[in-house]
DNA sequence: GCGGCCGCCGAATTTCGTTCGGTTGATCAG
DNA sequence: CTGATCAACCGAACGAAATTCGGCGGCCGC
């Protein structure tokens, strides 16, 4: 894990389908070099995989929040049943399960407030919720530059 | 926005570095074709990068917590300003401008609690911080295929 | 029915990915 | 100090892919 790898690691989470040729010219090293430490990242799991990010304004899905969910004392046996229902969900972006005054916390996008409003009263129905409460989300930064911590 | 387009779509979310002549095989069309579609997904904005995962576990970043955090009335003026400052921590993830209990949610990845601890309590010597609460990540889902809503 | 247009195709060209043998430089045991 | 070992890097060669572009066909408007 030296500087060219974590070079690459920036480069290719910059731009996942830059070519191989090109980071090495930059780096100033051979393409036969700079292939062989990108497959090192992947074999050794530090690169997880390469994927295209789709804009959600751009696919009807402007309207996003963060739904709370506590679930039920006695519900919390099947919580990962409970779990994979939410992932399921097509609205659903990321899904946390935590610690605190929530156990889960849903991130959806939605079309519009209305969605939303349908989505929560969809949810409320499930039998194992005993509270749930949602935010809209007004802005959203995601990292896509993620690095080892000095 | 065909079922061609979409089709990319996925096919591009599940693995970014897959060749054009690949795809354009399993769909049954010319690879001019698929490049031109493609080519459309970006111009058009629904494609709007490709970027490398990287496995927070393979670079010692095991321990992820959401931070809620809720600002002084007084300070919600500098909102922008304190936004800037969490997003260019190097332990933010993501962030999130929401509505309801809290002003700010932050999923953030570091070592390990004692890392989290340390954080928290940097964050607290904010001024404009009127509340602040931590909740540790148990588990984290994150969709890579995100669609078109029907 | 007819002209124009958009999208698709396929071959040709250029660029790229990938392999592999050889070389270098560092490390370590003797 | 010296020699051997190993890992990493290089560069050329080969096969494969990206990209371009001219042309074809179907579709819509008129």
């Amino acid at each position: 894990m030296d500087e060219l790898d974590t070079a690459l690691l920036r480069m290719l989470q910059n731009d996942a389908r830059r070519t191989n040729r090109d980071m090495a010219a930059e780096l100033g090293i051979a393409p036969s070099t700079c292939l062989e430490r990108i497959r090192g990242l992947r074999d050794r799991g530090v690169i997880s995989g390469y994927h295209a990010e789709v804009d959600l304004k751009a696919i009807d899905r402007s309207t996003q929040a963060i739904i709370s969910i506590k679930l039920r004392p006695q519900a919390m046996a099947v919580a990962t049943a409970f779990q994979d229902y939410v992932n399921k969900l097509p609205q659903t972006l990321e899904l946390f399960m935590v610690s605190g005054a929530s156990d889960f916390l849903a991130h959806v996008a939605v079309k519009d407030t209305q969605a939303l409003r349908d989505l929560v009263l969809d949810l409320a129905k499930r039998q194992e919720i005993g509270d749930i409460r949602s935010s809209v989300v007004f802005e959203h930064h995601r990292r896509t530059t993620i690095m080892p911590l000095p």
